[in-house]
DNA sequence: ATTCTCACG
DNA sequence: ACGTACGTGAGAATA
């Protein structure tokens, strides 16, 4: 141990590299990150956001940030043509460098650049003098070429797919990516060449060959030496052809470690921002987010400014009378932790009249004049996530009544990105900075907890109030810019109530049939590990996709026919095509599949059935997804095993609540392609459907050209029901042959034709995709909208999935749409009729009722009817139905 | 915390 | 030529 005990820490980025990762990295936003004068502040912005993850994570004592002097440098001294070509930096990037320096000196950085040297050699001359005092040394840099430097001592971190993401180039690190040591890529390097750095290298030497080489020769001059022994090939002829070539590169490549660099590392100490400057600095550039931050920085400090005082009244069972009469109310309900079934209460907040009242003490809102008040229709209530709030209620024995207005599902409506759970979060995304995080407040995970100082927690649960009513203004302005006014009212707003109802009601699982089920499973995975261990020679872990891919590719030999980044995959894909070649691979996919169901669903469940009432409670998030639907968590009951009989006997767990009554269910047939008929209009296969055919038949009769759709074999329908499926997502023939296990070009003749046979599809797709392209979104048939930026990327890749999911989102939105008016309307039939049957699951295009006997007859009539009708749409809705004693036999 | 794998519509 | 199907959540292993 040094006795040092406060070791410096040195840390050195390369300014240029950086600030042109930042400035891609942010591309897509350029237009958006502008200041008054004009100026693009992209970069900038980024390049601080690298900067706060890299001083967060060294928290260095000492910083530099290099930059190039100019074009001209003792390498192109050497060879003229260094960093020749290279396209001209954009000038929305150049115009940002001196702003990204003036921010640098701001934040109390060094700049610093030397001519006839490159920011490369400053660095490279420091790490080798602050590892030579001892110091640890960290390097930031937008390319490779100063991974050289990585030592004991050095750690260089080149950023990643945008700029603060960071990968670690350390010699092992550097070992393992190029086979060869930091001081040996230089010449592995000066063996490739650098295309843009311009120089050429040996020809046909890329990285894989170079790598070889130097992995056996260690240096080019070492394998000059020895170049005469080696056979005679192409390799060989090339080498000895490029020799200068190499041995120039090696001079360009290498980094001048004693470059004649004036700062010295004294020089260097970071000792924190000039906070009035960087302020300055941060307004001329309208970066209000880090002005944000700085103004909490500061009252972390000075502790004398909060976040923003707030005017609040602590309530009590004495003060009750102060709540003024009014018909209108704010309510916040907190409580700690995601889980509001089970979540600590921590206390609420309401406002009435001009007054807000705060309190931890939930029992308060039991009182008779706030029980009524909480309970009173005629009292409309402004909250944060009604359903949360219902459901809190709830365990209050309260009834809630009269909330009007989410501001949750209001901002999710408006851009469904600005969806988060907290508060305080959310509202950042509307540039309002006066209240902060819970995860601010109450800290992260395990160690989350409500501030013991009232002044603080009170302060936080009255800032909630004052938040909800400076957003509900501009956010119903919003919802009736985009006509999404009746999506809120009529559907968003309803549908949490009536989801609150579906989570309380639960769904009665049977703890015994679980525990049958996990002794059957036990038995069967143990015997399976047992011939697995004896096939494979040896026992391993079966589950860690590791040791498995070690057993399989290089202990049996088997071909590796996929590569995950970090190793081999041995995903079912695979494996299927392995099933020949080995008999172990059939037994592996077999423990795999009992396995999940085993750990997933069997112990998953039994963990989470509600010792009180013997049911299991979901949580539906109503906010979380693209397009509009449903997701369940804790657990998940939306994907409970269908496609395999063992996996379907978890159905039998889930039963009826009361003796001999039923699980009935009720799912739509094919909504998202009869959607698909409604949206694009295509009279064939509207046709289709209002005739009543198998549709997938019918499209495969209209593909393959067959007379009738009684000539139609099943392969021919089970690929067009591929197709079928495949339009859906915005179909490509690579996914297409892929699904189907057929050709590419098979793949493509089967869409041209499915688009001659339903032209009205092809035009749908083309006007979906333009549609999205001019309005920036995609929108369901209730106006649901879905931003798309990526449709203007550059990127081919990130702009064609924006293309297919401007075609899949109104189809799977509107499907979402028609299922929440389904279940308004089915809940408001239940009620009206006063039945006692109870919508428990939904998943996605299936609704599931716990019926008592005596109902059945009036379920059976009324569901389907209610479905069906949800929507007007070209052609008819249908959806079928099955009941049971259980889910498994509700089919 | 991230990655892989696999369950569902 | 690019490298993909659309939308989710959870458990186990590994880092």
């Amino acid at each position: 141990m040094s006795k040092n005990m406060t070791k410096d820490k040195l840390l050195l980025i390369d300014g240029n590299s950086v600030a042109f990762r930042a400035f891609f990295a942010m591309y897509q936003q350029l237009d958006k990150f502008k200041n008054a004068e004009g100026l693009h502040t992209n970069a900038i912005y980024a390049f601080k956001n690298m900067l706060d993850v890299v001083l967060k994570q060294e928290a260095p004592t000492k910083v530099l940030v290099a930059f190039d002097a100019g074009k001209v440098t003792f390498r192109t001294g050497m060879y003229k043509e260094y960093k020749g070509g290279r396209d001209k930096t954009p000038v929305e990037l150049s115009e940002q460098l001196p702003y990204i320096r003036e921010m640098l000196k701001d934040l109390g950085i060094k700049s610093y650049e030397l001519v006839n040297y490159e920011a490369d050699d400053i660095i490279g001359t420091l790490a080798k003098r602050g590892a030579e005092a001892g110091m640890e040394v960290a390097v930031v840099s937008g390319d490779k070429d100063l991974t050289q430097l990585a030592s004991d001592h050095v750690t260089v971190y080149v950023t990643k797919s945008g700029v603060t993401k960071l990968e670690a180039f350390t010699p092992e690190h550097m070992k393992e990516v190029n086979g060869v040591t930091p001081t040996e890529f230089i010449d592995m390097k000066a063996l490739m060449g650098d295309p843009s750095d311009n120089y050429p290298g040996v020809a046909k030497v890329g990285p894989k060959i170079a790598s070889k080489l130097i992995q056996q020769y260690h240096s080019v001059e070492n394998l000059y030496e020895h170049v005469g022994e080696m056979k005679k090939s192409k390799l060989k002829e090339n080498l000895i052809a490029g020799k200068d070539n190499a041995l120039l590169g090696k001079k360009l490549a290498t980094i001048n470690c004693d470059s004649p660099v004036e700062v010295t590392l004294d020089d260097l100490t970071y000792s924190g921002p000039n906070v009035d400057d960087l302020r300055r600095f941060y307004e001329k550039m309208n970066f209000r987010r880090f002005l944000a931050d700085l103004a909490k920085a500061g009252e972390l400090t000075e502790e004398t400014t909060e976040v923003k005082k707030q005017e609040y009244t602590v309530l009590t069972a004495n003060n009750l009378g102060e709540i003024p009469d009014s018909d209108h109310a704010v309510f916040y309900l907190a409580m700690l932790g995601d889980n509001y079934h089970q979540a600590p209460f921590a206390g609420f907040a309401l406002a009435m009249g001009d007054k807000t009242f705060v309190s931890r003490d939930v029992a308060l809102l039991k009182e008779e004049k706030l029980k009524t008040l909480l309970e009173d229709k005629k009292v409309e209530k402004d909250v944060f996530d009604l359903k949360r709030v219902t459901y809190g209620l709830s365990r209050l024995d309260i009834q809630a009544a009269g909330m009007t207005f989410d501001l949750l599902l209001a901002s999710y409506l408006v851009d469904n990105e600005k969806n988060s759970n907290d508060l305080g979060e959310l509202v950042k995304g509307y540039d309002y900075f006066d209240l902060k995080s819970d995860l601010e407040v109450y800290g992260k995970g395990k160690s989350a907890k409500i501030p013991e100082a009232d002044e603080v927690f009170f302060n936080h649960l009255a800032g909630k109030i004052a938040a909800i009513k400076a957003l509900k203004a501009p956010l119903l302005a919003k919802l009736k810019d985009h006509e999404q006014d009746d999506l809120f009212d009529t559907i968003e707003m309803p549908t949490a109530k009536v989801l609150a109802k579906m989570e309380l009601n639960g769904i009665k699982a049977e703890p015994a049939k679980l525990k049958e089920l996990e002794d059957d499973f036990g038995e069967r995975l143990k015997a399976l590990e047992e011939k697995i261990y004896q096939e494979a020679g040896e026992k391993f872990n079966i589950n860690s996709p590791k040791q498995l891919g070690v057993i399989l590719f290089e202990k049996l030999g088997l071909p590796v026919i996929k590569k995950t980044k970090t190793g081999y995959s041995t995903s079912v894909e695979v494996l299927d095509q392995l099933k020949e070649k080995s008999p172990v691979v059939s037994d592996i996919l077999e423990y795999r599949q009992i396995a999940k169901i085993q750990s997933t669903y069997v112990k998953g469940l039994l963990d989470v059935i509600d010792p009180e009432d013997g049911k299991i409670h979901t949580r539906y998030l109503q906010t979380l997804t693209a397009t509009g639907r449903l997701s369940s968590v804790d657990p998940n009951l939306q994907n409970i095993p269908t496609r395999t009989e063992e996996g379907k006997q978890i159905r039998k767990a889930f039963v009826p609540s009361t003796p001999d009554g039923y699980i009935y269910s009720c799912d739509y047939s094919q909504v998202e392609l009869r959607v698909l008929a409604h949206v694009s209009g295509d009279a064939n296969m509207q046709e289709a459907f209002k005739t009543g055919y198998d549709i997938h038949a019918h499209t495969a009769m209209r593909i393959f050209h067959l007379n009738s759709i009684d000539e139609v074999t099943p392969l021919e329908r089970r690929r067009a029901k591929a197709v079928n499926f495949g339009i859906v997502y915005g179909i490509s023939d690579y996914g297409l042959s892929k699904n189907l296990g057929i050709s590419r070009k098979q793949a493509k003749e089967f869409i041209a034709e499915y688009f001659d046979q339903y032209p009205g599809i092809k035009a749908y797709m083309d006007q979906a995709v333009k549609d999205a392209r001019e309005k920036g979104y995609a929108e369901t048939i209730m106006h649901r909208r879905r931003y798309l930026p990526d449709i203007h990327a550059k990127n081919f890749n990130v702009r064609s999935f924006a293309e297919r999911t401007a075609i899949n989102s109104p189809i799977q939105g509107s499907a979402a749409d028609i299922m929440k008016i389904a279940m308004i309307n089915m809940q408001k039939k239940l009620d009206e009729l006063g039945l006692k049957t109870k919508m428990v699951v939904q998943v996605h295009d299936e609704l599931i009722f716990d019926v008592p006997k005596d109902e059945l007859e009036t379920v059976k009539k009324i569901v389907p009817e209610v479905m069906q009708s949800a929507v007007q749409l070209d052609v008819p809705l249908i959806a079928d139905s099955g009941y049971g004693h259980d889910w498994y036999d509700a089919k």
